[in-house]
Order: C-alpha cells, then sequence, then structure tokens
DNA sequence: GAGTGGTCTAGACCACCTG
DNA sequence: AGGTGGTCTAGACCACTCA
C-alpha cells in the first residue's frame, strides 16, 4: 500500500473510488482513518482530508467525528444541473432569441400566492406573463410573480422589452433557489400563446428565489415537451468529476 | 477590513458573498488575490483558498491562474439533485412498493440502441420492461436495456422479484451517470400500463450509465406527470449551503 | 475519556497564463 | 518573466461523539 513519488489529493480519490468500485471496499465498510492512510499514502494528512472530503461531498463515502468514515450504502444519484439562462440557451443554439410581454399586473397577493410565496396578508406582487421565443416559435412560457415588498424597484420596470428573468438576474444575484420540475398537460389558453395542440405534454419548471428570509420571486415555466430536455452533467460517482 | 478573533474559512465565504450580495463587488469585478485578502482578514493563505474554492465551484467566482479572481456575471443556475431509488422513494412516502415484471428478452442489439449505447456491432443486450407500484397504483414504468457485455452475470436474473435498478445499484456501484429530463404524451400503450389516459403528459427520465468508455446499461423512465416532481435541493447562491 | 474528523497555520514549490 | 492560483507539508488545537 506505500506509494512514492507525487501523491495528490486527486490520486487518492480515484484510488480510492477504485477500491471501492472493486468492492475491496464494500458498501457500508469502515475505511481507515485519515491518519492512517496519511501513512500508507505517504503524505500529509491535509491532503487524505481533502481527498475524504470530497468524496463525502459527492455522497460516495460518509463521515462522522468519532465514528470514523464508512462506504455509503446507497450508491450516490446525486446530479448536478444547470439551469440555463432563457436567452443563452436559445442563441447558443443559434436560434434568435424574442421576448414577448403578454401581461403585466401589480396587485394584492391572492391567497394562493400568499402561500406559495410566504407573503403576509395585504402584500403587494407584480404579476407578468411573457412569451420566450427561438426562431419566432415559441419555446417558452412564464408565469412570473414578484414580491414588491423585496423588489420595490420591480415598478418602474415595465417589462416591455426586458424579462423578468434578464432583469432580476441582473439586479438580485445571489438568492436561495428551489426548483421543482414535473410535466403537465397544455391547457386551451396554454395551447395557444405557446403555439401547440391543446393536451400536449409541457415541461413545467417551478422556481422560488428568496433571500434571507423573504420570497423575493416566483416563477412557473413551461416548454413544450417536445423541444425541451434537461441534461445533467455528466456526473460520476468517479474519477475526475468528483 | 482588519479582523480580530477567529477566522474561518466560513466566515470569508460568507463576507465575500454579502459583498458581492451588496454590489460592494458587482458582476465581473476583480477581487483582491489570496494574499491580500489572507492579510486582510489576518489568516493563512489556506483558509482564504479554501473558501474562493467553494465559491469558485458554486460557480459565484471564475478564478484562473495569473488572472486572478473575479465575480462571475452570469449568477449560478446550479442545482444538485438527487435521483431517488424508486423503492426508497415510494416507501418514504408511506405507501407500499409493489415491482411487476413485464418481459424480459435477450436479444442482438438493435440499431438504435446500439446507436445510444455505442456498442459494437451484434452486442448482446438484455431488455427489460417493468412497472412499479405505489399502493397498486402505477408509479413508474420502467424500459431497461442492460449491455451483457459489461454486465454478463445479468443473464442469470430473471428480475421476476427483484427489479433491474435495484440489481444494478447493489452489484455495479459506481458509474458515470447522464441524465436527461423531458416530457411526453402517453401513446395507448403506455397509458394502458400506467392505468392513465392516453396524450396524458407524462415526466420521463432518461439515463445513461457507464464505466471506463463502456455503457453498462441504458433506461427510459416514465412518470405519470401529475403525481410525478423531481425538487432540486433547495441550493443557494448565498450562505451557509455553499 | 479518548479517538476521530474539522479546521487553521506558516511556509513552500509549482504550473499556468497574461502582459 | 513574474504574478496568480493550485497544491502539499508538518504540526497544532478543537469539537464532537462513542464507548
Amino acid at each position: 500500500m506505500k506509494r512514492r513519488g507525487i501523491v495528490s489529493f486527486q490520486t487518492i480519490k480515484t484510488d480510492i473510488l477504485q477500491r471501492i468500485k472493486l468492492r475491496d471496499w464494500p458498501p457500508g465498510t469502515m475505511i481507515p482513518g485519515e491518519e492512517t492512510l496519511a501513512r500508507d499514502y505517504g503524505c500529509s494528512r491535509n491532503t487524505v482530508n481533502r481527498a475524504l472530503r470530497e468524496l463525502a461531498q459527492a455522497g460516495v463515502i460518509e463521515r462522522r467525528r468519532r465514528a470514523g468514515t464508512r462506504v455509503a450504502v446507497t450508491p450516490p444519484l446525486a446530479a448536478q444541473i444547470h439551469i440555463p439562462v432563457i436567452r443563452e440557451e436559445i442563441e447558443q443554439k443559434g436560434a434568435t432569441y424574442r421576448y414577448a410581454l403578454l401581461d403585466r399586473e401589480e396587485l394584492i397577493a391572492p391567497a394562493m400566492m400568499r402561500g406559495k410565496m410566504a407573503l403576509p396578508e395585504n402584500a403587494e406582487v407584480l404579476h407578468v406573463r411573457c412569451l420566450h421565443y427561438a426562431d419566432e416559435t415559441p419555446y417558452q412560457f412564464e408565469d412570473r410573480w414578484i414580491n414588491l415588498g423585496e423588489a420595490p424597484d420591480a415598478r418602474d420596470q415595465t417589462f416591455e422589452t426586458v424579462g423578468p428573468n434578464e432583469w432580476l438576474v441582473e439586479t438580485k444575484p445571489l438568492a436561495y433557489a428551489e426548483h421543482i420540475f414535473s410535466a403537465a398537460n397544455a391547457t386551451p389558453q396554454l395551447a395557444a400563446w405557446l403555439e401547440i395542440e391543446p393536451n400536449d405534454a409541457l415541461f413545467v419548471v417551478e422556481r422560488r428565489t428568496w433571500s434571507e428570509e423573504n420570497t423575493i420571486t416566483a416563477v412557473k415555466l413551461f416548454h413544450p415537451g417536445f423541444a425541451f430536455r434537461l441534461v445533467s452533467r455528466a456526473i460520476s460517482n468517479s474519477g475526475e468529476d468528483l
């Protein structure tokens, strides 16, 4: 087990993964402590620590103080996805992006949105509905609610030329986000807007964004099912990507 | 800017995030080098490095040797999702899990699958179709292809009581995986199996799994749209989660 | 109480890339 | 050519938690 030459945390990572893969250390096994591994690999404990820390983050192993490190029983099926910014997504496909506002309304949050966005009674919100086109074909319908308590400057935005998405991205960077992906049939109304048949399958993304307790915005995005795919970065529980 | 007391990488992380949020350092700005920050915070460069490394991993900043570190222009919309293991997912909901095999066939890979799985000509594959029930309601239809060249021991599995998913998870842990999420309308055949109406929206997950160049398995999972939602872990580009 | 992981330090060398 | 990030070391203290 003794090693020579350069021992990097990468080497250790892949080596440990190899052992897990080859069932040298089957799921549930305790693996040696950092100090032991450091001696075995002939490197500093810090280096071992980084390797193990990253493996733990990837879900391959589980670590607890005093209890030690064990190989995870349920292999990780974690994937990192990148939710594209609509304009960039379309332009990257070589298509022309166009934005169209459908309607914009400031109102007292209806009960349903109060619940979803955790708003106080009588909270004012901005409701914007709009379409995103790729080469003049409807690509995404956006149903957006903005909490005017958190983003009062949205009042000054007409959203006639710039979509709320882009505006928020530039104005309110860095926020917590939650995404829910689902599928639904197109209502007649949605079908008309998206220029598809009623009942056609839609890929739906719901996103809530908040910053320190307060919801900033909630949005529901509808894509024609045949035109949209969300691809997870080829993740790994192996090798370099971890 | 000088600090006193305990300075951990967490402190530095949140502090830097704060500055970015407050537009103290707007998108695109160069931020000071590690050495400078270490002096400013009164800590070791190693500590600063870890803070910055994790921020970079989260996509908040971009780092390049010699060029330095700058605040990312496009705020990250990366989310980590956990693809559930079907049995655990159902049982976690308090429902009873049941598995049913529809058919199982060993054959020479048809051209389409050869392409998808990057198989050589005349490669043998195992094709399994099965259903997963939650409380006797169809929850997921699974259309699975297994490369018998990579997983020859699948020949011995009838998959009558244990689904291919669970078997693979236990037998071939740790592999690269790619996921594609989309929406589609139910074909009459799928509708019958899933006991829904033809044309109902389906949430579709396609997964390819491979290990060192060779595809192990490719699977297409269909969920009734109204019953399934994929929730991303509330990720953040802010605060603790990073 | 003691062993494990979690973190920090001060110093060092190197690879890369830009000016 | 030189500055920046990337990494490694050897040592240290602490926090948590299990026996």
